[in-house]
DNA sequence: GCCGTTTTCGGCCCGACTGTTTTCAGTCG
């Protein structure tokens, strides 16, 4: 059984965790959290790949592909288990605790034979910890809210949560005079924390914070962090005039800042939250907007998506970078529920929906019957769909009607209606809905029958992720998206927030084999249809131009697409 | 550990805030 690209990459990602313990060289360590997230996000299967193909990868070398090999043949490396052998494991735990780091989780552990949460957790309590050299009363009471913290966090939030945590905090801000930047502005699917840039004077600000915030965590006049519905929220303070280069700084990503940074070294010049400086004589450039500033450094403007450092840089330089789609692109939505399965909205109402978004068309797409519990459509009930769709559609609204199903993929990998039901549809999606914990081989094979299907023209939720909650099922994209690309199956990105399955880096790889993606909102409800934004920014997020989006034709063209 | 149109050795992004200190280490983004 082959080893997974994420098996890989959490096998070296522990190693630079333990090495960070044990306090080895900060740039070896950084070499090894680099390449568990190269391998992580590969689009192909590492575990095939030859030694000189491993070497070929920028950011692994040598030692890196040796040990790559290891884990691959034995499941693990002589680097691991030498670091194993110095170490416990367990204390790589600690470093999730805020305030935590690799220098104190190391005197803790030999100081006081501190191996995991529980125990830092005792030691604290007792008030044992204070009588270590450099440790004092604050330090003990934080490691104990940390722990407190650590053990009630739900990790990242979707959009919507992000969403719910600005908004608590548009009370203590005045409008126009801030953004969100961080992961949030770059479109990620999931956020980990709020990033705010304002103009706005901290002597202002962090009076209002105070009063409208669960905790302040530190405050100052250059930065002020808090938290906020349980999640913590950086606040930066800055002048107008260096508003561009601080909203950089800020919207990240930390390695597209490096490489900005270093891009700068390149030209002799600094880069920093308040602007470029000549390495010469010192002197500050400063920029209101990011656009002056990229400007400035001879770049073309990045779009926030595309700030992840895995190779805008080199493109901007050149001013190459692709045009990405955009809301306007966007003539239809391809993923909607009606009230004739689980939905809410009448065909009506969508028709009308959609002609107030400025669609072309609407793909309604309701469950099969298969799935019992949300009554789903047949053959017969289909029939009477299509007769009612085409009533909706005579009444001559803007927006037309396209009938199609989510049929469900079963566990034989067969689907839910038979082929001449499904071939008189105008599009169908086909989805896995049940028997998920199938191993990768079985569930890999599943899925690509129903690609092999001629009359299935969109795989939905591919992975089958819901966000926080359920994490994707085993499948081998690689794979998936290799036939999808013989037989001209597009893959959906789905478009909720608690989905967004496909995820960028799946999206890449699906474009970069010349697979469609089509972007669906899955809308049971009305408001769920601008969800739609959502699935742009991971679309965009993807490198996605237009023409990789099947949403992008007209519906002429859709239409001769799917036939 | 990785990398190289200056380099196969010597670099590797940059700054804010806290706690425990009397000048700075550790952590974080």
């Amino acid at each position: 059984m082959e080893i997974s690209n994420r098996e890989i990459a959490s096998k070296l990602l522990l190693i630079s965790e333990l090495l960070e313990i044990t306090g080895d060289n900060i740039f070896k360590i950084r070499a090894f959290n680099r390449a568990a997230d190269i391998v992580g996000r590969a689009n192909s299967n590492v575990a095939v790949m030859s030694d000189d193909e491993l070497i070929l990868v920028p950011g692994i070398g040598q030692a890196i592909a040796k040990s790559v090999r290891e884990i691959v043949e034995t499941g693990t490396c002589k680097e691991l288990e030498e670091l194993r052998a110095k170490i416990p494991p367990s204390l790589v735990e600690l470093l999730n605790l805020e305030g935590v780091g690799p220098k104190t989780i190391a005197v803790l552990w030999k100081k006081m034979n501190i191996q995991s949460i529980g125990d830092l957790e005792k030691a604290a309590t007792g008030r044992r910890i204070r009588s270590l050299k450099g440790f004092g009363e604050k330090k003990e009471k934080g490691f104990l809210k940390s722990i407190a913290l650590y053990r009630a966090a739900g990790g990242r939030m979707n959009r919507m949560e992000a969403e719910l945590v600005v908004k608590k905090l548009e009370g203590s801000l005045t409008p126009a005079t801030w953004t969100v930047a961080g992961s949030y502005r770059r479109g990620k699917s999931t956020i980990g924390d709020i990033d705010i840039v304002t103009t706005e004077s901290p002597s202002v600000i962090n009076p209002k914070l105070r009063n409208n915030v669960d905790e302040v965590i530190d405050e100052g006049d250059r930065r002020t962090s808090v938290r906020v519905m349980g999640q913590r929220v950086d606040i930066r303070f800055s002048h107008e005039r260096q508003y561009g280069s601080m909203l950089i700084y800020l919207t990240g990503s930390k390695e597209f800042n490096i490489r900005l940074r270093e891009t700068a070294i390149e030209m002799g010049r600094k880069v920093n939250e308040y602007g470029v400086e000549d390495r010469t004589d010192g002197k500050l450039h400063e920029f209101s907007t990011e656009n002056d500033m990229f400007a400035f450094l001879g770049l073309q403007y990045i779009v926030p998506e595309l700030r992840e450092n895995r190779g805008e840089m080199e493109l901007a330089k050149n001013f190459r970078l692709p045009l990405l789609i955009g809301p306007c692109d966007i003539r239809g939505d391809l993923h909607v529920h009606s009230e004739w399965s689980d939905g809410s909205l009448s065909l009506e109402q969508l028709a009308c929906k959609g002609e107030i978004l400025g669609y072309e068309y609407i793909l309604c797409s309701d469950h099969s019957a298969s799935l019992g519990i949300t009554h789903g459509l047949d053959d017969k009930k289909l029939k009477q769909q299509t007769i009612a769709i085409e009533r909706v559609n005579r009444a001559g609204g803007s927006c037309t009607l396209l009938q199609g199903i989510e049929v469900d993929i079963l566990s034989n990998g067969s689907l839910g209606l038979e082929n001449h039901v499904l071939s008189d549809l105008d599009l169908v999606i086909a989805s896995v809905h049940s028997g998920l914990k199938e191993d990768r081989d079985t569930m890999t094979r599943r899925v690509i029958s129903a690609v092999e299907n001629e009359n299935v023209d969109i795989i939905g939720h591919p992975t089958g992720r819901l966000i926080g909650k359920r994490s994707a099922f085993e499948i081998d994209m690689a794979r998936v998206i290799e036939r999808a690309r013989d037989t001209g199956t597009a893959l959906e990105c789905n478009a909720s927030p608690l989905r967004l399955d496909l995820d960028d880096t799946d999206i890449m790889n699906s474009k970069e084999k010349g697979v469609s993606i089509s972007i669906g909102t899955d809308s049971h409800r009305e408001e769920e249809l601008a969800n739609m934004r959502y699935g742009i920014s991971i679309a965009q997020r993807g490198w996605c131009s237009a023409k990789d989006i099947l949403n992008s034709l007209t519906l002429k063209e859709i239409l001769n697409w799917a036939s």
